[in-house]
DNA sequence: TGAAATAATAAGGTAAGCCATAATATTTAT
DNA sequence: ATAAATATTATGGCTTACCTTATTATTTCA
């Protein structure tokens, strides 16, 4: 039941599978999000196969299995609380949150994880509205969709944003694009171009790329 | 102004050191305490004193330049600020607080220190009784002596506890040798032996070397 | 003053996680 | 169907921080 004590890295690699959806993941997504090249990111999965956190299908992608799915919910748990107590009673910026939550997690033991979870009231969603699994694993999917497959002319609501980059929050705060707030898409530039928003009666430009991590309605 | 980002393991090097007091160090108690071999700590010694952490003196030991002193004076007040959290707020056991702070601490970032700080009320001491440095490394030297130099028949009060692994916490934990205890010398046997305390009208059997991590009076 | 104990150094090795470059395989899209 | 784009694998290298097993210095103490 316990976790047998995983590396910094491997906690980092289980977490952004998860970040971007559990199956066929792309290897070189995962690469371009922990700034490793390929050829890392490609050994580290061939690493976590023989692990048995990951099925691995050259040229298709690799996907969590139970094992690594569990693992990974466990660091997104600590991710998440993390991100609460430094958001809520430190006070600290929104989007410096999720980057100082993460030095944290890898050095949060089990029995710090738990009175951590009591200490804050057992929070269900992070400040940047993502679920935080519970000690079991359980947590009740976000649902919505990416702001990137919104049409032109909705008015939709931010669910969470799944952008883990400071820079990329930091662009989200200053302009108001946050979990709870409302938004209509006004338009999208041809050819995967960036999107146009309205937010609080001021336009905003989105990159799809940036979009995709925006989990809206 | 601002660390350079040591590793976590030149932090463990530094906090040792100056926990073991910050002249004439012998390698040999760096090495005990961190469980490292005496060939490994030489090793580190060397490079630490290449950056200018450390004077070495062979045959002598190993001291702390002031630049030495004060990264290891930022890696203590990150100790003792998430020990304060850990134990007041976490309601953690006060054997298992150094252990798990020890681990938070290589994790956090300056903005998060000073935030705790802050949250915490800028506390001057440690649940181990040690004092904490503040941002500017100042702190009020512990005074008192280690309870291996008190003299048979003393009565004494604790002041701190400086040692550091988690089985020898517990055995003090159990036995009430916590800071603000008093307690009596009542016999030291011959050839460096234990010491016998009378704590709470309690006999209590004390090795010579886990004494000297005592500070009382 | 030696011998014993302790300390330091030299040499060679391991493991994790990275890197770059080059060669090969597979997809995809024209 | 084939070229271009993307993925994978093979090599060889680097760094940090450990390790073990000698060998050599220095202290300390009888």
């Amino acid at each position: 039941m316990s976790a047998p004590q995983l590396s910094e890295s491997t906690e980092m690699y289980l977490k952004v599978m998860a970040e971007l959806g559990d199956r066929d993941v792309a290897i070189s997504r995962i690469a371009e999000r922990l700034s490793v090249t390929n050829v890392s990111a490609n050994e580290m999965m061939r690493r976590l196969g023989e692990q048995g956190m990951v099925t691995y299908t050259p040229y298709k992608g690799v996907t969590l299995t139970q094992k690594g799915r569990a693992a990974a919910d466990n660091v997104i748990r600590r991710q998440g609380l993390w991100e609460c107590f430094l958001y809520e009673h430190l006070n600290i910026e929104w989007s410096k949150v999720y980057e100082l939550a993460c030095l944290l997690e890898h050095a949060t033991a089990p029995e710090v994880t738990e009175a951590l979870a009591g200490f804050l009231g057992h929070p269900k969603t992070s400040p940047r509205g993502n679920p935080i699994p519970d000690e079991n694993g359980m947590f009740t999917p976000l649902g919505g969709m990416p702001l990137s497959e919104v049409p032109v002319g909705e008015t939709v609501t931010v669910l969470a944003v799944n952008a883990t980059a400071t820079d990329v929050l930091q662009y989200l705060q200053e302009r108001n694009v946050l979990p709870g707030q409302k938004m209509r898409v006004i338009e999208a530039a041809p050819l995967q171009g960036p999107l146009t928003l309205l937010v609080n009666e001021k336009e905003v430009a989105l990159g799809l790329s940036t979009a995709e991590f925006v989990i809206v309605e």
